[in-house]
DNA sequence: TCAACTTTTAGTTAATTTTACCATAACAAT
DNA sequence: ATTGTTATGGTAAAATTAACTAAAAGTTGA
């Protein structure tokens, strides 16, 4: 298409949308917008991402992020929790947007550019599967992704590195827990993410030093030794923490 | 013009692009695409942003980010690099991408979805308001920011945010020095952009024995004191650095 | 009720890193 | 040669991290 493009370079000179000069401003109005959602979750000492199957073509059949396209009028990050209640039956879902994706060729019916959204979710607060009624949404390790539909996994893949980062300096691991965890809990799940290992005494003395915890003062039940305790994070005490000039590291 | 939406929802079930259902297709078609690029270069101790002074309206007259649209057949990252070769004269700059920016009514022409890329340049090495012909390329202080056209405020001070946390992770801050630089610029470069004061011989014990940096065997001249030795990044040892776990922080 | 077992929790010490200084060296300018 | 300024090398205290030991607290099953 671009042997419409004006290749003088006079006609844009010190102007924005300079190009109007030789192309009708309609043939600029020609992308569509969608957004994909990166839905994180933590079970059974894993990382999970929530993917849907897709019914339609292109990629029939195959593994796809919950994802759609925008309406002209519809503002992105309502379309993307539009999208992901409608796909997945989530809602209220806080997420934060990340890359952009527009390769010319990325999908077959036009130039389709993607915004993709990620959120971390505590599975105890969110039960896609129960409360949804579209098929075919489940939970695949982030280790054993399979092939996914469009340019998918290359979002997923930007989201994890994202995380990745933004886990050591911020305290977002805690938003992938219940409410109330153990500490055991907490390091498995850095452990899972970083993909490291630390020591357990000295782990739970440099995140409780840190005083973002609060004890619970109850106690794990149902298991088969001595329960620990439950503590929860405590954000007023860490937003104050901050304005002090704390910085979380991990 | 969200009275087009399909409210029910079981048309849209298990599918993306289930809006095929009640909407034509074209009706999605509507969006343009734009790119803004936020390039900081760093000169008299400070950071500085490159704006150019808008031609035409809107805010016609207005400090804003080299940006402009897409054309329908043409990668963004491609896009970036043509309108910052148009409006500013820099060329071969690798630009990163930041966030996009979709408001419903951020542009009066209609839907324009914008992609901001952004990148640290040395000034030594380009030399935009020599080599460029477009009127009104200025350097501007982040500190000191006018009022920017559209959104760009915004923009800008999301790449500011990453920046902050990339360079603390990551060796980018040498981008922004010359080719050849003493430890006191590079000190005052971290000084800036993190904003705080370093020990200056804390720093140069820190970075020194981090072993990414090549002694250039020269010195510094045109100074009225002991000229300074000058380094420079070594990035063939920073690599291989990293491959043996080798973690950047700063 | 009691031993066996598992995990939590507390504590101790050595090693390492960070921080705060001090002293001297090197060069330019006068 | 003297003065001023910055680079550079060094040292010691303080703080943090890492490695390890051991006790405490609960469950389970005999």
């Amino acid at each position: 298409m671009n042997e419409e493009r004006s290749s003088s370079t006079e006609d844009t000179l010190g102007h924005q949308f300079g190009a109007f000069y030789k192309i009708p401003i309609e043939k600029f109005f020609q992308f569509a917008l969608s957004v994909d959602c990166v839905i994180l979750g933590y079970h059974e000492n894993g990382l999970k991402l929530l993917v849907i199957e897709r019914g339609t073509e292109p990629h029939k059949g195959k593994k796809a992020l919950p994802g759609d396209l925008v309406y002209p009028a519809e503002d992105m990050e309502l379309a993307a929790n539009r999208v992901l209640k409608d796909l997945t039956g989530l809602e209220n879902v806080y997420m934060t947007q990340s890359k952009s994706y527009g390769q010319v060729d990325r999908h077959p019916i036009g130039r389709v550019v993607t915004v993709g959204y990620y959120s971390l979710i505590s599975v105890d607060r969110y039960q896609p599967l129960a409360s949804s009624w579209a098929a075919n949404v489940v939970w695949v390790d982030v280790n054993e992704l399979p092939l996914l539909a469009f340019d998918h996994n290359q979002i997923v893949n930007q989201v994890l590195a994202t995380l990745r980062e933004r886990v050591r300096l911020q305290p977002i691991g805690f938003e992938l827990l219940p409410k109330k965890f153990t500490l055991g809990q907490l390091q498995e799940l850095y452990e899972a993410i970083l993909n490291t290992t630390f020591d357990k005494a000295n782990f739970r003395k440099k995140i409780l030093s840190m005083n973002l915890l609060k004890d619970t003062k109850e106690r794990q039940t149902d298991v088969a030794h001595r329960p620990a305790k439950l503590f929860s994070f405590d954000k007023k005490a860490y937003e104050s923490l901050r304005q002090q000039g704390f910085s979380f590291e991990m």
